[in-house]
DNA sequence: GTAAACTTTGAAAGCGTTTTCAAAAGCTAT
DNA sequence: ATAGCTTTTGAAAACGCTTTCAAAGTTTAC
């Protein structure tokens, strides 16, 4: 054993010397304690006697000694790093919010590993697997097809935070916005702005935000007695390309509207693009309001009215609610309510 | 020693039971065989004989067993994790880029872990050295602020992609895009078609690709033998409100001019609701062309004329360049040549 | 038939931490 | 002082793998 030590302090010296990674075992020699205490007072696990931790913080700033994030997730089961299950790398909305997880995660001494499920349950319990053997602390996944029942299971192994459903679990915290709220301000701004003839492009039927956002339609429509036309509902699916097909679809079909409220704000857009290519213009002839305000949507052409989500702020609070998670307390974080964001694609009918 | 192996058995016997996860002993243990020759051919290390090797799969397969790539990864010294140091996480050009790597790096058993370092050099060099701790078997830099200098340094530590720039080192490979080219094509498409008051929205002048493109637009107009007016260059600063405001400031400032080469997209798309705003038609009174070819750019209003530069390609390059120099293999990838997307943003000049 | 040269294999030593365990040291109360 | 606590500390084991080393087994060559 002695002889051990010997060789390991040699080495330690010739690596010192050498240039590569600072280890808790030079750190410990400089200070003249044992590797066992300075992993104490790096982990605040024991009280260390004042002088000796002098003497290490001294030598783990004169090294620049940092800890090795897999040795410690090999030895101590944790990695500092959180798994992110996202839908898709590329998203407007879901790219802040990815960049507001990140935001809160660095500073707490956490990373983020994003990954992205591509809104399909298999490849999102795949990538849950990947993070799982990672060895990630905790996973936040950002609204998928997962059932509730397969997230109940994850959150026994692990603290998680899914965001998009609302679920009461040990090891769970969920954050949802409230859609069908959305949805109403949505459609009811545009009756105050004296529309009645409102259609609306939904999104995936399969996809919860998307059926509520509908609901939230149609109590709108009732409270202000306007009957619903299942005619004037047609489907999109959450990108520009669907909002436009819509419209042609609404156009020729020969029903009326003076108004379109699109579920996202890209197909807002798309629909936007589909009018002006009718030669409808927007507000004029009809107005059009969309729903997640993404950052570009004021540089729209109009720029576009819509229900402010605020992905950062989802974001920001899914990595707070994982922190709280971490450290046993136990998260209340609560999404913001939806709020109208009046542009310019929006406008009082013109009868 | 006996006994520690004797332990070790009944320990993993136990695990198994319970339901823990799946070690590489257990894996030796079933088989019947050494938990070397299990790595052995899990690594392809060595040759094993075949009886043994088939003994092996069946273990694996009927254990599930994955490898814990926290443990590899200290044992080993790959983590079989990429590091990616992108700008920002919810840009859409970089978004796109980020997916393409992760769907190139996945197939291949690597992840991508990705950091962004917010245009700012010192946060790069953070970003990496949080990637170099987390042992990451290699990095690549989407088009960072880093010094060359600084990057050669990286690259004699471990495989190192970059793009954005050209550079020559052991261990490290470079993907530039043609940005010199882009921005001619751009500006001789609007010489082209009639304009010959040509407005130029460049970007951060510290940013090479902007500098390129601004080389290029001034060489496409010296090609036709229009001179070059350094009023007719206003500044931006990559997102949409700095193209809204470089078009308020040339407005304002009373020079005339017919198009507009915005020196990327974003900056197109604030150009020509500036231009809106001031009720001048996209492209009647002025042509607006931007650069990059976003995905959302043809769904703009009017769909944008754009440089193609295909953000995907580049990081299915960059990713396939990167498993390339992991396996010894020199990278050959080339970005492909600039390419000029026509739409509805530009038109024939109408005198 | 034996020496020399490979080939296949398992034991054991790492990798850099955390954590358990027990020893040492410092107190308190007698 | 001394027995009995509590606090601080270091040695060593553990985490799950890779890799080195050497032993055992197989060929090949004379």
């Amino acid at each position: 054993m002695k002889i051990q030590k010997q060789s390991r302090s040699t080495k330690a010296a010739a690596k010192s010397a050498g240039g590569g990674p600072v280890t808790i075992g030079m750190v410990a020699q400089a200070a003249g304690v044992s590797a066992s205490t300075v992993s104490r007072i790096l982990n605040g696990t024991a009280v260390v006697s004042d002088v000796k931790k002098l003497a290490i913080d001294n030598a783990i700033a004169e090294l620049n000694f940092v800890p090795n994030p897999i040795a410690r997730g090999l030895a101590g089961g944790r990695t500092f790093s959180i798994g992110v299950v996202t839908q898709a790398l590329d998203s407007p909305f879901y790219g802040t919010a990815m960049r507001a997880i990140e935001d809160s995660l660095l500073p707490a001494g956490y990373n983020a590993l994003f990954v992205s499920g591509h809104w399909d349950a298999k490849a999102e319990a795949n990538c849950i697997g990947v993070l799982q053997s990672r060895r990630v602390d905790g996973i936040i996944v950002l609204t998928g097809r997962l059932t509730d029942q397969a997230l109940k299971v994850y959150a026994k192994t692990q603290p998680l935070v899914v965001t998009g459903r609302t679920l009461k679990a040990p090891g769970l915290f969920t954050l949802n916005f409230d859609n069908f709220e959305g949805g109403r301000i949505a459609t009811q701004h545009l009756i105050q702005l004296g529309h009645r003839r409102i259609a609306f492009i939904a999104g995936n039927a399969d996809h919860p935000d998307a059926t509520e956002r509908l609901r939230g339609y149609r109590a709108a429509l009732k409270a202000a007695s306007i009957p619903f036309e299942s005619a004037m509902v047609v489907p999109g699916e959450y990108h520009e390309l669907s909002g436009l097909q819509a419209v042609e679809r609404l156009i020729e079909t020969g029903h009326r509207f003076t108004a379109i409220f699109a579920a996202n704000d890209q197909m807002a857009v798309g629909a936007a693009l589909g009018l002006q290519k009718r030669s409808l213009r927007v507000p004029q002839d009809v107005s059009v309001v969309g729903f997640d305000d993404l950052a570009t949507s004021q540089y729209a052409s109009p720029p576009l009215s819509s229900v402010q989500q605020s992905a950062y702020e989802l974001g920001r609070l899914a990595a707070l609610a994982m922190l709280q998670l971490l450290s046993k307390t136990k998260p209340t974080a609560q999404v913001p309510a939806p709020r109208l964001i009046q542009r310019e694609s929006s406008g009082r009918l013109i009868s």
